[in-house]
RNA sequence: GGCGCCGUACCCAAGUGGUAAGGGAGAGGUCUGCAAAACCUUUAUGCAUCGGUUCAAUUCCGAUCGGCGCCUCCA
């Protein structure tokens, strides 16, 4: 078992990974927000955690990956006064909130498909855990951590030692409210509510039954109460993006170590930002890319999956489609070598890890180290890229060890295949005559003539090749 | 006001207290009737600027300039 060393933001240090029990990882991941489509920059975020889970598998770690579904309750504006989001997006479509939940759920695993992000162990709804998050609310009430105040149930920061400690809060200097109104009810302006009563805005269409009234949840009880039930009240990684260090990730760590009295997470991952030249895209201000625009575009989604790739998770990345562009000129430069390898192998078996030579078993190695020393997939990339350009590899050594890197980068390569050409026979017969007429015109060494051929084939936008063994065609793009 | 990140070639992007991975793009060459592919060579005495520490700094420290994120639902 290889030994990984993750970045820990609970300590800010690269730390070495001892899971909790020997060759298992408890892995919870924080899911969407299911009131629209996740844009590229959500998906840049579950591009890093399936590497993350891909890596522990490759280094033969048993992965049970946890992700939520939030299908309840958060704001739509930037003034906290909005209508819920998920409501609003229900009342312009016309449709029930649980109806729009389940379609941009299905949309959003559509898209991690794509990306070939694997899915999670388990998947788990916010809406049919609720009985969940009431007992998980009820254990933290019975040690003396809430009260009750204007119609709901808040969590008192200042009964929780520790708080902050993940994000390097100093309660002291801290000046909440900067950007908004404190909620008058709150004792201490970062307490944080466990269950709602009292709505701030109208309508509220999912509510049930509790201890507390009618209501709902608080935002981030969720995730505290489905880790807990799938994982147990310690586990071992807890990823998502960056910006739920100092409130999401705080929070749900207060409410559920004050529940247990237990460590609840002892890694916690995140993913910095992509960012477009004018900052942040957000689905709340514009800048709204999705995968369908890129594959609308040309792209491949793995095309986008290399691009995350070459960038280090924790460093913010900039998109561009000049990079996207790039991107995609690897990754096809990097699928034609894999193809190449095949070729030259023609049928033949492709040797086991364990009886590599040393120069592929070498690159294997080097490419494992960069994935253990937290997750540095540009150096991995790299490994690749200096493996399947080896000379010194042979060939069936050079692809046993790519397909072997590819099973933890997932850019596709043991797919790969050539453009096939989507040509209807008409079209096919046509062309195959041309090259026919060309293979003639060579033969005579009537220059003029071929070369016309070739011209008249790439106004049809086909584009040919004379190999060895012949002539061959493909469709460009 | 507080917290944090970043500034490396035309572009994307690694990295290290001892002299700059990888990819894209460009240039030259080999090969091919042509073309494509492939292969070879090539593109930062330099890592925002200015100081400091050091035998040695791009890498550590400080300051400055510039960009970005978070402190509000957000990946």
């Amino acid at each position: 078992m290889h030994a990984i060393k993750p970045f820990n933001t609970l300590g800010r240090s690269a730390q070495d990974f001892e899971p909790i029990q020997p060759g298992k990882v408890g892995f919870y991941g924080c899911g969407p927000t299911v009131y629209n489509y996740a844009h590229i920059g959500n998906l840049r975020t579950y591009v890093f955690e399936d590497l993350l889970v891909r890596s522990l598998r490759r280094f033969g770690y048993e992965v049970t990956h946890v992700m939520n579904i939030t299908d309840v309750g958060h704001l739509s504006g930037d003034d906290d006064t909005g209508e819920d989001k998920m409501v609003r997006s229900a009342k312009e479509r016309g449709e029930s909130v649980l109806q729009i939940a389940r379609f941009y759920t299905d949309a959003f695993f559509r898209d991690t498909g794509r990306l070939g992000i694997a899915r999670p162990t388990v998947v788990c709804k916010a809406t049919e855990h609720v009985a969940d998050m009431i007992a998980l609310i009820q254990r933290i009430e019975a040690k003396g951590y809430t009260y009750m105040s204007g119609g709901n149930l808040y969590f008192d920061v200042t009964k929780f030692p520790t708080y902050g400690e993940l994000a390097n809060l100093r309660m002291d200097d801290l000046k909440a409210g900067a950007r908004i109104e404190v909620d008058e009810n709150k004792k201490n302006p970062h307490d944080f509510v466990l269950w709602f009563t009292k709505s701030k805005f109208e309508n509220q269409a999912l509510v049930w039954d509790s201890p507390w009234g009618v209501g709902y949840p608080g935002w981030h009880i969720e995730c505290s109460a489905m880790s807990m039930k799938y994982l147990g009240e310690s586990f071992d990684i807890h990823a998502g993006g960056i910006d739920h260090v100092p409130v999401h990730h705080t929070n749900e760590i207060a409410q559920s170590e004050a529940a247990t009295g237990k460590k609840w997470v002892n890694y916690w991952m995140h993913a910095e930002f992509l960012i477009l030249d004018k900052g942040k895209m957000s689905k709340s201000k514009g800048g709204f890319i999705t995968l369908q625009s890129l594959v609308d575009a040309g792209f491949d989604p793995l095309d986008y999956r290399y691009f995350c790739l070459g960038g280090h998770y924790r460093s913010q990345l900039t998109f561009s489609w000049e990079a996207m562009e790039q991107a995609k000129a690897s990754r096809k430069a990097l699928a034609d070598r894999i193809l190449d390898l095949r070729d030259k192998l023609a049928g033949q078996d492709i040797p086991a890890v364990s009886a590599l030579g040393r120069a592929a078993a070498e690159r294997l190695a080097r490419f494992d180290d960069a994935l253990a020393d937290d997750l540095a997939a540009p150096r991995a990339l790299a490994e690749l890229w200096q493996l399947v350009r080896d000379s010194q590899a042979p060939a069936a050594d050079a692809l046993a060890a790519a397909l072997e890197m590819d099973g933890a980068l997932g850019l596709g390569l043991a797919a790969a295949r050539r453009e096939e050409a989507s040509v209807d026979p008409e079209t096919v017969g046509r062309i195959e005559a041309l090259i026919a007429a060309r293979a003639a015109a060579k033969k005579a060494k009537n220059w003029a003539e071929a070369d016309a051929i070739r011209g008249q084939l790439k106004e049809m936008s086909i584009a040919l090749e004379d190999g060895p063994s012949g002539t061959t065609w493909k469709k460009l793009a």
